[in-house]
DNA sequence: CAGAATCGAAACGGTTGCGTTCCGGAATGC
DNA sequence: GCATTCCGGAACGCAACCGTTTCGATTCTG
């Protein structure tokens, strides 16, 4: 296994400013999320992160390249998976945990924007494709931890049981914007436990 | 009751062509679907139309009316309620109709940009809505019926119900972007029963 | 036929934002 | 000290598009 470690290759001159680094992608990310794929402009994220614009185009290219990181930064946040001992608890864990992301973070809150960028840009909806793919597989466990104490049949369908619990989250939070509660949380999942279990 | 009837009010003039009423709101529509929101602009709604800005301008004082209009538009259409007989054929018919509608026609495919117009247009948000409140009031008709033919409890959440069924697909077909394929659609249908009769 | 309102096309000034360039100042290695 | 690289700020040419205006041709009413 080859050294993955870089040298910090010190170049001679000013090093970049790690604080402009994060202003600007903090920045780049809010502006996705408030103006969507189109809306973000370099000079917004400029004036928002109190940086110059040819600070930002040493960095990135284009407008495009900007967008991308973006993208791929908020994709590469993740969230721990609950281990409550039973199957019930671990799964109102992870429809409350998945509707406090969506509604709290900066992955969350710019899914509508994301979701209409991957519409039109068949790069991003790749990338975005296995982003869930990948939460997916974490949420997974906990069905197969189920399934290990018994709670569950052995053949249950996995993508059918995640999408029933998360779907109807997504939906409501950004399509028919009606309000979830808790007593909602846990009306969904004792209904698709009901579904899956007999 | 007043005679609603309204007078063709003959002006003297060339009168308006019902063409190119049509073939705007058509371009506006298609526009709104690949562009979004803030990508439709009125010269590429002229170009796509093979109309000049001006006839454009006469009918819409602004790209904003534009908008709305299209979008209005997009949210007038409606769908049959199937009437199969019995709840599983109803749901069913239900559920490849609603697909059928995402992906085949200009409000469905429209969705994507419509949600992420939705996050920032309030005004929209709430007509947007509504338009929901009303396809879903059309859908639990087939769940009264259910009901009044016993094969339902009577006090089933009917919106928890849709909810199942509407949200998987709407998550499979623009979020997750998975296939979604008739068996699917019967293993999704099969479980929301069990969970609902039980 | 006369008057009126429409049509598509073209041009206009104004704004926005991209991507580039230049500036004076600041931070680093040699 | 000196070369190098970065910093924020300002200006530039360029393109797109908004909303308006003007044009000659067209299609109605009376």
């Amino acid at each position: 296994m080859p050294d993955i470690q870089v040298a910090p290759e010190r170049r001679p001159g000013r090093p970049r400013s790690v604080v402009a680094d994060e202003a600007i992608l903090d920045a780049a990310t809010d502006a996705f999320i408030e103006l969507g794929w189109d809306g973000l402009t370099i000079e917004g994220v400029a004036a928002r992160a109190g940086v110059g614009k040819t600070t930002i185009y040493r960095r990135y290219p284009s407008r495009l390249d900007l967008l991308l990181a973006a993208a791929e930064r908020l994709v590469q946040q993740k969230g721990p998976v609950p281990d409550t001992g039973t199957l019930r608890g671990d799964v109102l864990a992870l429809v409350r945990a998945y509707f406090d992301m969506l509604m709290s973070t900066r992955a969350g809150r710019a899914t509508p924007a994301m979701v209409a960028a991957t519409s039109r840009n068949p790069e991003l909806a790749i990338a975005y494709r296995s982003f869930i793919a990948e939460r997916r597989r974490e949420s997974a466990m906990t069905l197969d931890r189920a399934i290990s104490r018994g709670e569950l049949p052995a053949d249950v369908d996995h993508h059918l049981v995640l999408d029933l619990l998360v779907a109807p989250l997504f939906y409501r939070a950004f399509v028919s914007r009606e309000p979830l509660d808790d007593e909602y949380f846990a009306d969904l999942v004792d209904s698709v436990l009901r579904a899956v279990r007999s």
